[in-house]
DNA sequence: GTCTATACCAAGATAGAC
DNA sequence: GTCTATCTTGGTATAGAC
């Protein structure tokens, strides 16, 4: 039972026939977004089909004929969803060779990854992710993937150009990005991975990141002299 | 059915009655390895009180006499669990404040705990915590609570010896050590957390370890000259 | 494509004998 | 304390009408 489609009418007072295809589309979407909200709260196991069909509002053999199985739901939902969680880092990448602080612009850098990664919503998904990574291989390839693209490929990049520009010293560009998402984001998640109710607030998460950025530079900073 | 004690005799020919608690205790004991096998290897939802039952070769109602519900059993075996395997890091701790080089004694003591923690089960072990969080928050609190007290304290108490000494110059000792953690043991983790496969031989341990010290000591080692 | 109704099975937990 | 046998509920997935 669609929302009134039946009789629902343009501007003009003429019928709006919705494409079948359109109500497959909006039923789909109701069934990942319920499903979503499901596997966070429950894991994948634990999930219940009959509780994703009762809150997407479809019946479950819909479900089935758009995902077959509960795993292959499972895959196409956290799978599809990785890649927006990292969508949202995007700037300041290749901004960073050129800025003309570079400290300042690896605190904006890092805090700003740090702010997204810490999101109550995205430190649940990776813990879902990681809790599943037995059963399902493929998310955590994909999860490292994605993660690369979005943040350690392009600064391993913008790392090398700096090197040629002598604005700094990365013997292994590659582990130097490693390390300064380690000793900055990486040190909140820790945190906040066993603990996803601790606080942390602006003055703290700057706190962190700064002295990590910090630290960054003390050992790979270009040397005036020597 | 113990395996013969009715008819066990000692060295000089003298019945042997075990003692009806020492059944009692190696059945529990059997229930906690069996049962620790099927949460690590199914998660805590898919686990199957089935499958514990014939693995650990006691009846179903036996293990509900001993634990009482499968949540309990859980904790209890996870929990007993987590102890033991940061039981292994003690060396090197008080060691370090009076170490002769402090570079190699800080090798030292991150590819220790690397070793120890990169291990399979021992990661296999972190992500079923990891995984759970949301269901059983106190085993968040307790792997917390257990890897501060073995690793993180000792290290800042050391951290502020060395300060006062004059051989360490840390303004957050506390921060100090887990940005030490972070870029070494960190950045392997962060790697087999999402990998679990992922090889990891020797010589890329040794790297990226001394990597992360010589950074940390870059940033924190006292300045000869102000 | 979508629904209702159901098949089929495995789960956690317990009763009662010994 | 321990076992065998069972209760009850919920799970995933599908058959068949529209």
């Amino acid at each position: 039972m669609e929302a009134g489609p039946a009789d629902a009418v343009d501007e003009y007072g003429i019928p709006i026939i919705p494409d079948p295809t359109d109500s497959a589309q909006r039923k789909r979407q109701a069934i990942i977004d319920g499903a979503l909200a499901e596997f966070l709260a429950e894991g994948y196991s634990a999930a219940s089909m009959d509780t994703i069909t009762s809150s997407s509002g479809v019946s479950k053999a819909t479900i089935y004929k758009h995902f077959g199985s509960k795993e292959r739901l499972f895959l196409a939902v956290v799978g599809g969803m990785l890649p927006r969680t990292y969508a949202g880092l995007q700037p300041c990448r290749a901004t960073l060779a050129e800025a003309p602080d570079l400290r300042t612009a690896l605190i904006k850098l890092t805090t700003g990854s740090a702010r997204a990664l810490l999101r109550p919503d995205i430190m649940l998904l990776r813990r879902l992710v990681i809790g599943e990574i037995d059963r399902f291989p493929q998310l955590g390839q994909l999860w490292y993937r994605v993660s690369y693209d979005m943040i350690n490929g392009p600064l391993v990049e913008a790392f090398t150009e700096m090197n040629a520009r002598g604005t700094l010293a990365t013997p292994d560009p590659a582990l130097a990005v490693q390390q300064l998402v380690a000793v900055t984001v990486g040190v909140l998640q820790r945190v906040r991975t066993f603990s996803p109710d601790a606080v942390i607030d602006d003055a703290e998460l700057t706190r962190v990141v700064t002295s990590g950025v910090d630290l960054f530079l003390a050992g790979y900073a270009a040397r005036p002299a020597g």
